[in-house]
RNA sequence: GCGGGUGUGGCGGAAUUGGUAGACGCGCCAGACUUAGGAUCUGGUUUCGAGAGAAGUAAGGGUUCGAGUCCCUUCAUCCGCACCA
């Protein structure tokens, strides 16, 4: 073979591994540029033509940036730490470490063969001791800081333990989890047990009795990012609400400031906007209802405050702490009886049952702080204990939720808002309520006639006034709940004293995972770790059984690729203050509400306590889109052992079965091959068309069980790997998820082959000129640079490998030979195609790596020409094109155009109303 | 329901930021070379029409000399959130 891919990729990979060309350090005389891959969780099943994906495209940007001057940190590492290889261990007994490591070699040999420029000297783990060092470290940090909310930022505890001696709780403005008071008197009487104890409503990272989401079969809670439709989005098992003693991250403090920080990052909409969404802000008013007779006040949360004159009840959730006691005797059983059914659901049974209107009557009633109104107060699970105060006031006529809770139980509704330019009506013909936000308030005493906006400023003005109510901002955001009953993540550094949590000493620090007999929980159902031997400080202290999650070791992983063998500290000032954040970041969309959110918050933390010099750690992110599969399919006659061709499958009842794409070709099914795939076809019959059997085809999700999936190993060994980095970039724009085109890449192994010839003859001896290019290939020349100098910045290299083959395709025509030429093309391609680049590049007679040579500049007056091909329209429609100097002035084009014979017919029998010319761009006539 | 994205040949997709729609590639068709072709090379390939030409970027309307691109309405589809008061 002329091109011997095979060859040619193993030498280069060597000559890099072995001369370390991937190797960065500081360099203060360059510009720095950090460019990151999400690191993957390495998974049994290795990676397929999907997972690359966005490796390559960062690969490319990478080296792309290297050619142009920059110092360019590209790592890659592993998020090691997961549920699939603990599931493993307690099946199999394997430690999990021994799995992980397994697999992680996998992964490696699989990337190695694609030719990826990571620095892998900086690789972490997040399961080895020396990096996980550092989040247990970090969680240390979290445990004693607090979160001051007039400067917006952590701070050491030992400062809020001084303001206490001083002043109590007086004038205190922290994150707290719920409101405390004490004067500094009352805080210096209390025992140490009972001071922590009130630290823990404080620390950023806290131990709290919380609602989790309990996974019974995988024995651990999960985060709310973890559990989706009521089952566990690793494993689909169900998921149910407990109730129990976790440590949290008091995520929420920074909620504003996670907020803001999206209008300061390069991100896509979408996923701002889901982040947006979760953090889900919204400011409204908080007031207070009394209730009639008892001494016990109801505080709501609202965002219409303009609406409290149209408020007819009021509701509690379920759970509510005040549901007892303001219950009457007389309504005692069945509201009793409520609780119970609503408790003894299943997260999933409660999500599948919404919209289906339930409640109980308390027997009770709250009286309306502006009206003095009387309402009957009821519980009912539409109304969420873990949003807002767990109760509200009902404005049915306003509230589509509300409206069907009255309609259901015959509770009155009332009109206080309208339709600008229409009358109010009789609630009682209403098919649904008015929630809009566009209108006027009625029947509402002092706000009648102000617009809603206006309506709610003035009423929380009016309930600041009576002290009955104030401006309130609420989050939908919840603290992150961080341990895990679980083995195969990080220990807490935490012990127990008088039954309280305290922090290691950071001397102690990496806290090794234990060795233990078996991975599943204790029969007593306490954690894992609860098996390990002397689990215990050297005092004799007990530690933490819990585990840390998956996202502990992400979070920050980032960070310590920029200084990744210090065991001194996370990572020096001097490397974060060179590499500082992340410019550009690719991965997958799907982590917007978890890792996204959660490394945020990390590198804000971070950045408060003085390490990260960033308060946001990835500048501009960029998330590929899936890889589908293209399944074949064959279709059998129902009842038999008959295979019917596609075309011909209408006039049968058949079964569509999933066929091997290995077995078809451009859809023609190879016969023999099925036959002999699995017993049950070794004496199937066909019914063919023109003789062939033509397969079905529809996009899929790629996956194993549809028999259509492409291993990138195999498409290394059989075109090369620089051709399937092509063409998985050819295939169309990164974000966009497009189906895997079996066929296609042999365009692009063409290219590849075409690109080498260039260099060669027929004889495939290099066959390079040392004479001065010719006007024609310098203009083929730096159209490309032009090109690929765009599309790299808009990450489209779908349009950059078109233009190499475009730029190819001319050189061949032209039968360039020329050194002036093929040089600078060859380091314009090579971070695309590494390997080939490498190989022409030594050919040309260069003695070092292609990888560190410098990309051509762009020369504009290479690129212009003296005369331009108008296109010349009529009315608009283009009719024919002219070849014009460009020299020419209007008038003279318009003469020029008019005068062709062309236009002779276009203008016959009209006139000549105007003439539109853009030069350079169009010729355009007007008749009529 | 709310929020975001996407609709262009048989397929993947291009179209300087309003200026020749369909680049590039796959597939298909024809030809060349071959004992052979599922190898390679050359040419063709939006649709209708013999042709001149006409139509054409999800559908309908609008702005403009000119719209795939801007504005309005509708539809389809994908993703996220979903009793969040």
């Amino acid at each position: 073979m002329d091109y011997n891919f095979i060859e040619i990729e193993k030498k280069w990979q060597q000559y890099w591994r072995d001369n370390k060309i991937y190797k960065v350090e500081i360099d203060h005389n360059k510009p720095k540029f950090y460019v990151l891959d999400m690191f993957p969780y390495p998974s049994g099943a290795g990676l397929h033509v999907g997972h690359p994906l966005g490796y390559i495209t960062s690969d490319i940007y990478a080296r792309y940036k290297r050619l142009k001057g920059f110092n360019v940190l590209h790592p890659m590492g592993y998020d090691a730490y997961g549920l699939p290889a603990e599931q493993y261990a307690i099946q199999t007994g394997t430690h999990p470490a021994v799995t992980t490591e397994k697999n992680i070699n996998r992964y490696r040999e699989q990337m190695d063969k694609i030719g990826f420029c990571y620095d892998w000297d900086r690789e972490v783990r997040t399961c080895e001791p020396s990096y996980y060092k550092w989040t247990q470290w970090t969680f240390i940090q979290l445990f004693n800081s607090y979160y001051c909310n007039g400067c917006k930022q952590a701070q050491p505890i030992g400062k809020l333990v001084a303001y206490f001696e001083e002043y109590g709780t007086v004038g205190l403005n922290v994150a707290e989890s719920k409101p405390m008071s004490f004067t500094a008197a009352e805080w210096k009487a209390m025992s140490e047990k009972e001071q922590q104890e009130v630290l823990m409503n404080y620390r950023l990272a806290y131990q709290a009795e919380a609602m989790v989401n309990w996974c019974p079969e995988l024995g651990t809670v999960l985060a709310n990012d973890e559990v989706a439709d009521g089952l566990s989005v690793r494993g689909g098992f169900p998921v149910v609400r407990k109730s129990m003693k976790q440590w949290l991250l008091r995520i929420t403090a920074y909620a504003d400031r996670l907020l803001e920080g999206l209008d300061t990052v390069d991100w896509s909409e979408s996923v701002k906007d889901i982040q947006r969404n979760w953090i889900g802000k919204s400011m409204g008013a908080s007031v207070i209802f009394k209730v009639d007779g008892k001494d016990i006040d109801l505080e709501v949360f609202t965002t219409r405050a303009d609406t409290l004159f149209g408020t007819t009840f009021m509701v509690l959730a379920p759970e509510h702490e005040l549901v007892s006691a303001i219950t009457t005797d007389e309504h005692r059983a069945e509201v009793e009886e409520y609780i119970t059914r609503t408790k003894n659901r299943s997260e999933r049974e409660r999500m599948a049952e919404v919209r289906k209107v339930s409640g109980a009557f308390t027997g009770a009633y709250g009286i309306n702080p502006i009206t003095g109104a009387k309402l009957p107060i009821w519980i009912a699970d539409y109304v969420l204990m873990g949003y807002g105060t767990g109760a509200i006031m009902a404005v049915p006529g306003h509230d589509s939720r509300d409206f069907a809770f009255a309609r259901h139980f015959s509770l009155p509704i009332v009109q206080v808002v309208k339709q600008p330019g229409t009358e109010p009506s009789d609630p009682a013909t209403w098919e649904e309520s008015f929630d809009a936000k566009d209108g006027e308030l009625v029947n509402s005493g002092f706000l009648n006639g102000l617009t809603v906006k206006k309506a709610i400023e003035r009423m929380i003005g009016e309930l600041e006034k009576l002290g009955v109510g104030t401006g309130k901002t609420n989050y939908r955001l919840r603290d992150a709940i961080f341990s895990r009953q679980r083995y195969w993540g990080e220990p807490f550094p935490i012990y127990y004293k008088d039954g309280m949590p305290y922090a290691m000493d950071e001397s102690k620090l990496p806290l090794e995972l234990p060795a233990i007999d078996e991975y599943k929980p204790t029969e007593t159902g306490e954690p894992p770790l609860a098996r390990a031997k002397n689990w215990v400080t050297e005092e004799g202290y007990p530690i933490e059984t819990n585990t840390m999650p998956g996202f502990a070791g992400s979070s920050g992983y980032y960070f310590r690729y920029q200084d990744p063998h210090n065991d001194k500290e996370y990572f020096s000032r001097e490397a974060n203050d060179y590499w500082q954040n992340v410019d550009l970041y690719i991965g997958g969309a799907e982590h917007a509400t978890g890792h996204l959110i959660y490394s945020r918050f990390w590198c804000k933390f971070l950045h408060d306590i003085g390490l990260s010099c960033k308060d946001e750690p990835f500048q501009r992110m960029i998330n590929q889109g899936m890889i589908q599969g293209r399944s074949n399919f064959v279709y059998r006659i129902i009842g038999t052992n008959k295979f019917v061709s596609f075309g011909l499958k209408d006039s049968y009842e058949v079964t569509p079965i999933h066929v091997d794409i290995n077995f078809v070709k451009n859809d023609i099914l190879n016969i023999e091959q099925f036959k002999h795939w699995q017993p049950d076809f070794n004496d199937a019959e066909f019914i063919l068309e023109d003789g062939k059997y033509v397969c079905g085809t529809e996009v899929e999700k790629m996956s194993k069980s549809k028999y259509n999936v492409q291993n990138p190993d195999d498409l290394v060994e059989k075109y090369g790997a620089d051709t399937l980095r092509l063409y998985e970039m050819f295939l169309g724009p990164l974000e966009q998820s497009k189906p895997w085109d079996t066929q296609g890449i042999e365009g692009t192994f063409r290219f590849v082959r075409k690109l080498w010839r260039l260099y060669h003859n027929e004889n495939n001896e290099l066959c390079i000129s040392d004479e001065p290019a010719t006007a024609p290939e310098l203009k083929s020349l730096h159209k490309l640079i032009k090109k690929e100098e765009e599309g790299v910045e808009s990450i489209s290299f779908n349009t950059v490998v078109s233009a190499f083959m475009i730029c190819v395709n001319e050189l061949s025509e032209l039968k360039c030979n020329k050194r002036e030429i093929l040089d600078p093309l060859c380091v314009m391609v090579s971070p695309y195609a590494p390997h080939i680049a490498e190989e022409l590049w030594h050919l040309l007679g260069h003695d070092t790596s292609v990888v560190n040579a410098t990309f051509p500049v762009y020369d504009e007056s290479k690129t212009v020409e003296n005369s331009f091909n108008y296109p010349v329209s009529f009315n608009g429609k283009m009719r024919f094109s002219m070849e014009l100097p460009v020299t020419m002035n209007q008038d003279e084009i318009q003469a020029a155009v008019l005068a062709a014979p062309e236009s002779a017919k276009w203008i016959e029998g009209k006139q000549v109303r105007k003439v539109i010319y853009v030069p350079k761009k169009i010729v355009n006539i007007v008749v009529g």
